[in-house]
DNA sequence: CAAACCGGTTTGTAATACAAACTTGTTTAT
DNA sequence: ATAAACAAGTTTGTATTACAAACCGGTTTG
């Protein structure tokens, strides 16, 4: 058993395709509502709404629901922890290809 | 909806770590047998059966059972098309993690 | 005022990853 | 001899999932 098992305690939260593309956006973006992201993921609403919820519930993520005029609106942005471990799995995973 | 949803098709039977794993250590090392890949990997010996068996049913692993001795072995190796799969996981998520 | 639309949330289901139990045979003690 | 431990895997049981589809409360349109 070599210490190559990083690997294997990547972060699942984040290691998620459509979660990682989440968190990539708002790494970047600061802040973004839902029917930007649902528009730049190109998933649909229900499965983005589930896996914001699971980014939120691993406090990566924040939620602030409001209205513009009369239409709901809902913005999200990474938490700090949230970018600290996107940063953090960006490296473990970067690390590990590198040995091949 | 940009041209950002190629993460969403990574190949999920080599995205799971520990079959990421199984798979670069198998790509570079040509041939391993089950206790060398136990060894390397720290899986339980069920969950290595399990994911050697998927990755051989996905195409990717080549399975021999054999004898050393009176002692059952089974070597593996990656097929063709598992090294293709996996260089091209690997331009897949490099490329992706290039973005931010 | 009914039907369609918006912006989401909840639910149903099939696929999974892991741990634990099992299997088939071999070696070691007694 | 034969029971107990060991070796090399495989199978099974279970809890978690990711996705699709149905739903929902409000708003606009015909």
């Amino acid at each position: 058993m070599k210490d190559n098992q990083p690997i294997l305690e990547v972060d699942r939260i984040i290691h998620e395709p459509a979660r990682l593309l989440i968190v990539t956006i708002l790494y970047t973006a600061e802040k973004a509502d839902f029917l930007f992201l649902l528009n730049e993921t190109g998933l649909t609403r229900g499965n983005l709404s589930t896996h914001l919820t699971k980014l939120e519930a691993a406090g990566y993520v924040n939620i602030e629901k409001s209205f513009r005029g009369k239409i709901p609106q809902t913005l999200c942005s990474l938490t700090p922890s949230g970018q600290e471990a996107f940063e953090k799995y960006r490296k473990q995973i970067n690390q590990f290809l590198k040995r091949t």
